[in-house]
DNA sequence: GGTAGACCTGGACGC
DNA sequence: GCGTCCAGGTCTACC
């Protein structure tokens, strides 16, 4: 089945794939020959389907292998619409960096958008484990929760390329993110021991915990009225969630007044302005500050001198 | 409110 | 192969 989605303009599907990590996190999965995002999607009602996602005149193409009820249809069309941010304006931010040189190509490539997860909560675990270590570690602990939790992708639900790709062996198969209930089923000794979370453990387990039973309520959080000061408030008590995740967190949301500093933003912004001395938050602060409500994408898609 | 130390893993390095 | 050091954010205890 497919469906084609619009999106408000300007927009660019390989923008929004390459804006931060996020794809190369399981189940994502992008081929760069064909580029295509695929993701493994769990439906409401259990069943597992790979989308598809291929860029498509004012908008994509979404691709699903078999056919999907109304109700089906519409819980893709919305996952989509979300994950891409098909809907975000950012003709403020554009016209306010016309005026910048680092940030001049912000809108002919129409950058704003980040790549997103279905569920918040999803976006909240991988988040966790962003922090404290090394981004090879982070993918292979997201990579180790999929494939030991995750519902599998049912053989007839995959599309004609992922079995030809499994055919030269470069797929074991394939599995959604796996759902709070399920982490909730588990205990943190096999989330620290078997799935190698470390000390996060207990954070993701807990949140899972709190999720399943309903206490918390992370798909409030998308559409939130909070202000942004009182939204980070939130985000700050969940275990594991400091302040560098919450702003990573509130930039996912469409929030951008929190920088996402960590070692990385000491280093870039002391390359391009402080001659690489040492400094900390303050400094990276004061050179955004100015760009107010959109500092925070001010930030991430500035044209950096340092290329690492 | 600010600071120090602990948390845990994996990679780099020296022996 | 083994041991040691280090990087990477957040939490907790303490001042």
């Amino acid at each position: 089945m497919n469906l084609t989605l619009s999106a408000r303009l300007p927009f660019s599907f390989l923008s929004v794939v390459n804006s931060h990590g996020w794809v190369q996190l399981s189940p994502f999965r992008f081929d760069k020959e064909t580029e295509t995002l695929s993701y493994i999607f769990r439906l409401e009602s259990g069943r597992v389907v790979e989308l598809r996602l291929r860029s498509a005149a004012g908008g994509v193409r979404v691709e699903v292998a078999g056919a999907l009820s109304a109700a089906e249809c519409g819980e893709v069309k919305r996952a989509v619409a979300w994950m891409l941010g098909l809907d975000m304006d950012f003709s403020e931010f554009y016209a306010l960096a016309r005026d910048e040189l680092k940030l001049a190509q912000a809108e002919k490539k129409a950058q704003g958008r980040v790549l997103r997860s279905p569920t918040f909560f999803e976006d909240v675990v991988k988040t966790i484990l962003t922090t404290n270590t090394l981004w090879g570690a982070t993918k292979r602990m997201t990579a180790n929760l999929v494939t030991q939790f995750g519902e599998p992708l049912p053989t007839l639900n995959r599309s004609p390329d992922a079995e030809h790709t499994e055919a030269k062996g470069a797929d074991e198969g394939r599995r959604a993110f796996p759902t709070p209930q399920r982490l909730a089923g588990t205990t943190e000794a096999v989330l620290r021991a078997e799935t190698r979370l470390g000390y996060r453990a207990p954070y993701v387990h807990q949140l899972a915990v709190r999720a399943a039973s309903g206490e918390l309520d992370l798909e409030t959080f998308k559409h939130s009225d909070l202000q942004t000061l009182e939204l980070r408030k939130q985000l700050m008590k969940i275990k594991g969630i400091g302040a560098y995740a919450s702003a990573n967190l509130l930039m996912l949301l469409g929030r951008y007044d929190f920088l996402t500093i960590d070692t990385w933003a000491f280093k870039i912004v002391s390359h391009e302005w402080y001659g690489s001395q040492p400094i900390g938050p303050a400094e990276v602060e004061a050179r955004f500050e100015k760009w107010g409500k959109w500092k925070g994408l001010a930030y991430w898609f500035w044209d950096w001198s340092y290329k690492g």
